[in-house]
DNA sequence: TTGTACGCGTTATCAC
DNA sequence: GTGATAACGCGTACAA
């Protein structure tokens, strides 16, 4: 336990292949055979050089690995809005399917708009594929990324130029299903709190939600941003709550928002939900669920929307198909007590 | 526009520095230099190769680079329980501080118990350093850590044996305030409810609370574990209000188990807060302070934590330093309306 | 300041 | 089945 400054000298030796291949009597190429499934060696070679790569605590060098075999094991991933615990799980979800498919995650975070800068970053290091969760892609990069020759896949997004491919919640399926039951219960004065401005999961879902709407002969009531965030939809829903007369439902483009929305209808108006106003959220969340919120909500089923975004991503990865793609997972309302079943 | 079919053959030949260099007319270690920062090149070159490097599309390759000169630029971040916002928000905070340091994220998620596998796997891509935000580490991945060299930084824990380094929140700390403010307001059955088992945090604020309410005649009246998750924390909180007497504050060691906790008070037991329960959180996270919760609560200032985390590991990164440090951040204590400020 | 030549650790190709 | 040898794309002494 005496064995001090080893790194005060640099005689840390990082031990490779042809050391192993020494110690174990083989030729480098045996060893990395040894430590390749399903190549042409012999199980008593294998056995050697396993046991001597165990003795010298060996094992491969990914990045030289990377560098001989033109393909690096690494997916791509820019994230951003971390705050927002949906994104957040999106990631977790997204990573832990593509660690099980045996691939690494190259992470880079986007905190405004350096979105351009990222891309070439995560290029440079020969990722073999790239996903983007909720990402506000510039056209520009998407040419980038498609002429980097690498597969790319778009969660809950898409780009109005067709040149990536995308897997969607089916945003707008969803608003219809909240305008349906919104009008089932009654409601005529519906107000649509939207997220962001540029984002199309924001727009589908107010659109899905007017045109059905349209086809029961009701206007939307209103609309207000609340950015996807909770201090925006706070404001956001003041605005609407002092109209005169104010609206007997919000739908809200996130579940974050919805919830502001409650508390603001609770606790600022005094206001009895659903009874006097019934509030619609989105993704149901976790703490849509919860007791003291009760928020009905339209289920995403991220955890299918990521499945068939690695899964789509792999195919194009290993077959080095470049067609586009956009799938649509269905959306599913899940009712609970912040709305009311009938007028 | 018509130049179709580019991948259907193999022919995407990735174009590199020999490729720059020939038509730059300079050699490939002039391409190499001109990418290089302080490197000893005259301006015209420089902005020859650049132009060249512009007409072709070029730009370095990380994992070459990587290779020649032994070290990644990458940081790897074992992650787990993105599912609570508060580590998502933490590991956001750590790729934004590696990103504006000029490194890359690579990132893994641990599921339960696979961490041992997992940092192998990282080691062989060979990050220049491993950060682990709150993770149980083995003791013996701790030594395969300490083995390849490369700094390593615990963050919000800290193992029994100190075999690596690790910034923390004063968690002790944290607990001591609030042991004082709950007496303060006249408490006397003062429960808590713990986190995960065998994490330090957990461990940690109970004992802050324990201790400090020792020094004022005060036992801890009853103590469940809420497992830092909701469900598990509504169960603890009923068998919690459940008893007779029931406590008249609850410590909970995160704000998810408070807010189940202010659920099931209120929900299910009609209690006023804090008029018949105080409730006190712990990570003052954002919906903590939302007009629904008013929940008093411990911030552990993530943004500070994440910051030291990262310098910590920078500087032994450039340093070679293995000497090991632990960092504590005072917490501070935030009140709010779910706790009375005297009795 | 520039070019040459070698090394980084691995995999692929080809003889044996 | 196995072992030389040549890539992979780049950094960097060293010499010019």
């Amino acid at each position: 336990m005496d064995k001090k400054g080893r790194s005060v000298n640099g005689s840390k030796k990082t031990i490779g292949s042809s050391d192993v291949a020494r110690l174990a009597g083989v030729s480098r190429s045996a060893v990395s055979r040894a430590f390749t499934p399903g190549a042409y060696i012999s199980p008593e070679t294998r056995q050697r050089v396993v046991e001597a790569a165990e003795m010298l605590n060996y094992s491969p060098n990914a990045i030289a690995r990377s560098l001989s075999k033109k393909s690096s094991g690494l997916v791509g991933i820019i994230a951003s809005n971390l705050d927002n615990p949906y994104y957040a799980l999106m990631l977790s979800a997204l990573s832990s399917a593509l660690q099980a498919k045996g691939y690494g995650i190259l992470l880079l975070i986007a905190e405004l708009d350096d979105m351009d800068a990222l891309i070439p970053k995560l290029l440079s290091y020969q990722v073999d594929g790239v996903i983007l969760p909720a990402a506000t892609l510039s056209s520009k990069m998407a040419v980038v990324l498609e002429r980097s020759g690498r597969p790319v896949v778009l969660v809950n997004r898409y780009l109005q130029q067709d040149v990536v491919s995308s897997v969607s919640g089916d945003n707008y399926g969803g608003g219809t299903a909240v305008a349906d039951l919104l009008v089932k219960g009654g409601h005529r004065r519906i107000a649509y709190m939207a997220g962001l401005d540029d984002t199309s999961s924001s727009r589908d879902r107010g659109q899905g939600l007017k045109d059905r709407l349209a086809t029961h002969g009701i206007a939307i009531y209103a609309q207000e941003a609340g950015q996807y965030r909770h201090v925006d939809a706070v404001a956001a829903a003041r605005r609407l709550l002092s109209m005169t007369p104010a609206p007997d439902a919000i739908f809200c483009a996130n579940d974050i928002m919805a919830m502001a929305a409650l508390e603001v209808a609770k606790v600022e108006y005094g206001l009895k939900v659903p009874a006097e106003l019934a509030i619609v959220g989105y993704d149901n969340s976790d703490p849509a669920s919860w007791p003291l919120h009760q928020l009905t909500s339209v289920d995403q089923h991220l955890e299918d929307m990521v499945k068939l975004s690695v899964e789509m991503l792999l195919r194009k990865l290993v077959s080095g198909d470049t067609t586009l793609e956009h799938l649509t997972v269905p959306a599913s309302l899940v009712v609970r007590a912040s709305t009311r079943q009938t007028g």
